[in-house]
DNA sequence: AGTCATATTATGTCTGCACAAATTAACCTG
DNA sequence: CAGGTTAATTTGTGCAGACATAATATGACT
């Protein structure tokens, strides 16, 4: 057998990646334990253990005590998004950034909403819909509904000077949250606000933010065609 | 100060967390070092340095070596995309899944095609199509354009008795690829096979992949209106 | 045979130490 | 003072050893 030392943790990962691509390792086979490999690559266990706890995470291979690793049948990798400040997401892409306010109110939230934040139907909540521009051109339309009383300090707040989705990000701090993506056809507002067809197909993102099971937020993003998001495997 | 120990790295890293969102570390700020935080907990500087470098995978902190640790300004969390084979996509629904292949052709790769999988324009490909179902209703498209070279022996296969999608996924390896995800309108073909109307909003997820440098395969999955992907943050 | 307690074993984590790598701060020189 | 070299500091990683935890295998007992 190869008595080549590996002793960097990303060195192991590289073997075991190549072992596990190439098929020498099969899917659903279990493959040797910690220790041997480490007396194998001549390097300590825990090196080992770094590099298999991240192909664990990438989802390629799945661990148990006492049973061993084995490979995943089904390696359903996994993709990161990045959720980005908006204006930053605009200025990545080389476009001057621009929002205007269209709207803030008190109001009912609507059923939808009150359900995805787990709140009481007939709940009051701030509303507030805006549109965020790439050199002049609608980037983004941003529709939320806002836990006033979660977040104290927001009513002396400009929301000309500073979009309410960055404002958020600095001062509403939130420890769960979930995000949803879909297609849709764009409503009479969301087309208005974009500037195209309503029924136009339309990229939605929708997010809900908790800090510690106190709602924060719920936000409808809407893209206009020709958006994507891309992130590499 | 409290000289309560944490001695397990989710324990620092939760005491952390609280930092950073009750706002004692404020974005932008200096976070101290491994050591000094060490001797705080009562633990030793590899539990530090374990959770703090979750908390700088999860987008929360920027670590540069001499300089320390920061807070992030603008927290872009990440969110993970899990991508599972259609089919346990499908049953995780609890729906019974079928597919069935439309065509299967050598053709002449599309421009779009060609440049996303970095090929010479006008190579031959094969051209598949097919609908995934679940109980007997569409529930994706797959338009693919498969690098038959590089993985020989499926001509043998019968893709009436597996999906491409699973097939491939268990048998063509690969170490790079991308994803886009969009929104569009429901080309003619797609809308059929969709059994929607054309020009419909339709959820579109697109895939390149690569093993080691060479072209696999690039295919694009179209969701019917209704369809969503969610992810915890 | 079936059931429950116990031993075994692979992974998970912590510790204390050491050195490497990166980057900034300090210093020295012209 | 400018510019470049050197030192100091912080994170990154490796190692050996130990114990913790989870899950399976074994064996005793009914």
């Amino acid at each position: 057998m190869n008595e080549i030392a590996i002793n960097s943790w990303a060195g192991v990962r590289a073997e075991l990646l190549r072992r596990i691509t190439e098929r020498i390792w099969k899917p659903g086979e279990t493959i040797p334990g910690e220790e041997q490999l480490a007396r194998e690559f001549g390097c300590a266990r825990a090196t080992v253990n770094r590099a298999m706890r991240e192909l664990a995470e990438a989802g390629l291979i799945e661990r148990r005590r006492r049973a061993g690793s084995r490979v995943r049948v089904s390696p359903d990798r996994r993709a990161v998004l990045r959720i980005p400040v908006i204006r930053l997401e605009v200025e990545g892409r080389g476009l001057g950034y621009r929002h205007r306010l269209i709207e803030q109110e008190t109001a009912m939230a609507p059923l939808a909403v009150a359900a995805r934040l787990g709140i009481e139907p007939g709940s009051r909540l701030t509303h507030l819909r805006a549109v965020h521009l790439g050199d002049g051109r609608p980037f983004a339309c941003e529709d939320r509904w806002l836990n006033a009383a979660a977040v104290p300090d927001f009513s002396q707040v400009d929301f000309n000077a500073i979009s309410i989705n960055e404002w958020l990000v600095l001062n509403a701090p939130f420890t769960e949250g979930d995000i949803t993506l879909s297609a849709a056809a764009a409503g009479p507002r969301e087309a208005e606000c974009l500037g195209i067809a309503a029924g136009a197909p339309v990229f939605v993102v929708e997010r809900t933010t908790w800090n510690r099971g106190e709602p924060i937020t719920a936000v409808r993003l809407t893209y206009p065609p020709g958006y994507s998001m891309t992130t590499r495997l």
